[in-house]
DNA sequence: TAAGGTTACGGCGATCGTAACGATC
DNA sequence: GATCGTTACGATCGCCGTAACCTTA
């Protein structure tokens, strides 16, 4: 047993199974890679692959068990080359930031431009995604961190650190007749709505609070990114639901933002990360960089 | 990076830093074993060892984190062979039970003969020990299972199972004193009392029992070993409290027992292993065969 | 016939063993 | 001088790549 059989396994995964795939994931020729799995194989004493003529078409229920040791020793492998190159210089290396839109445009600049300063050597990448994807990206190891709202509680496997709360605020034009008055949610609901889509920023907590008092809405757009709500809201399609943070005082001025924490319960976006990952110490400033400027600000 | 300078970092510790003699339990040379640590030490860009000269004397920093996750490597790399092995044929393998005396005499014998004539391809191997060294016995993967009463609990990378609870006996030459009438912890505190080591077999309940009532006992032999202490109640030093399955009818006609039931608070004994180590089918069924031993009888 | 996998064979490189040397107690 | 570790060098064994071959969609 070697590492490379050990990782080759992780890779025949990803790779649906193809042999060919997975040679060339690892720089090697098929034959190689052929040759390895049949030596693993026989090491162990029994099949790993269940196949059709020589196609590999499934694992066996001995392949299945040993799964679960593969991702742990793949895990612990480059977890030591991290540690090792962190050890060398912390101030070096990536940092592959998951997140969606609102998080990207209106929370992250701050606390982004504040880590490059300190940590020029850091390559910064931003994987922007839905929600959904966001977990994933994290499991696939494309992302270190996850930065969202919505759909992280479920996972076991992650650290969950709640980076700020915030509340939705009601976007509408001047003269509007929201803009003046008492807001109720029975008066929102009588004009439309334009939102986030399902599973976006907080999205969930508007169907909550509405749907708690029998109020049908009328959600004439759902967009994952705030910009396109509030182009709409200009042309007067309706009135906007949007995170408050997304209110830009300077930039939107044209429009009122009315705050609505009294009426929809308050979301948490927090930060993610996979518990048995090593992060690297700048990773761990990064966070408290996040949760400096999430301090800093109340929405 | 490969799986044996992993090893070779478990089997440095194991060897207090000695490359010599880990070159020894690798089955290789140790010019060997010093090559292979400087490549793993150069891949990885910075040492692993604190030397004085040329002899290894600590870890750094970056070694210390490392051990970690080559623990978790050289785990689940036995795990997957154990695994394969249990597939290959789940009837063959090795079985190390660590336990104390007292269960190994009196507890065991039952669950081990029935286990053996399921199992017959099994090999048994009974390792002794003090209570405080059974679950370092897990640890350096002497045993993989531990069955005992006391100081199991602290340790939190093992699985445990209450396997079967008992009470403390009193036994007593015949015509002694102690073999009629009503017994209380005063009345038992002003005998000369035979009984088990300090961290053996429930000793630490009979502590707890007589402190709480403000009694002073008079310990004047404290063994391991059920046998020592019946043997020397018969020479009439003293009256010996005992495990209750200790006391076997037959045998020891000769004394009487009296159940302590409702003055020392009744002892757990426990099936311990590891958390993240495979345990064999055959294992499994063995810590059944335990279960079901237990429940059958009653002390 | 293209795509996926196996088998045979030759060559190269990684790693071992021998052995001589250096250091420390 | 005994113990422990490093370095040099030759030999070996493992693993890769090329290539021919097999099988199935």
């Amino acid at each position: 047993m070697n590492l490379s059989q050990i990782e080759l396994l992780r890779i025949l995964q990803e790779t649906n199974l193809n042999l060919s795939k997975a040679a060339e994931k690892m720089h090697i020729v098929q034959s190689a890679v052929s040759r390895q799995l049949n030596l693993f194989e026989t090491e162990l004493g029994s099949p790993l692959f269940e196949r059709q003529g020589k196609k590999l078409v499934g694992m066996t229920a001995l392949g299945l068990k040993i799964m679960d040791e593969v991702a742990i020793i793949n895990r612990a492998k480059t977890n030591i080359q991290h540690i090792a190159a962190d050890f060398l210089d912390s101030n070096k290396g990536t940092l592959h930031i998951a997140t969606t839109h609102t998080q990207a445009k209106y929370f992250l600049p701050t606390p982004i431009s504040r880590f490059r300063e300190k940590y020029p050597g850091v390559s910064i990448y931003m994987v922007q995604a839905s929600p959904e994807q966001l977990i994933d990206q994290l499991h696939t190891h494309k992302a270190d961190i996850a930065i969202c709202t919505e759909r992280v509680d479920l996972v076991s496997d992650l650290v969950l650190k709640t980076c700020y709360e915030w509340h939705h605020a009601l976007v509408v034009p001047e003269n509007h007749p929201l803009s003046k008055g008492e807001i109720t949610l029975k008066r929102l609901s009588q004009f439309p709505i334009l939102t986030y889509s399902f599973g976006y920023t907080g999205r969930s907590n508007i169907e909550v609070a509405f749907k708690k008092e029998g109020l049908e809405i009328d959600i004439i757009l759902a967009a994952a990114d705030t910009d396109v709500i509030k182009t709409y809201v200009r042309l007067g399609l309706g009135v906007g639901l949007i995170a408050g943070m997304a209110y830009d005082s300077l930039v939107d001025s044209d429009l009122v933002a009315r705050d609505l924490s009294h009426l929809i319960p308050s979301s948490r976006t927090k930060i993610a990360y996979l518990k048995h990952n090593y992060l690297p110490l700048y990773s761990q400033h990064f966070i408290d960089e996040l949760l400096i400027a999430a301090k800093e600000k109340t929405y």
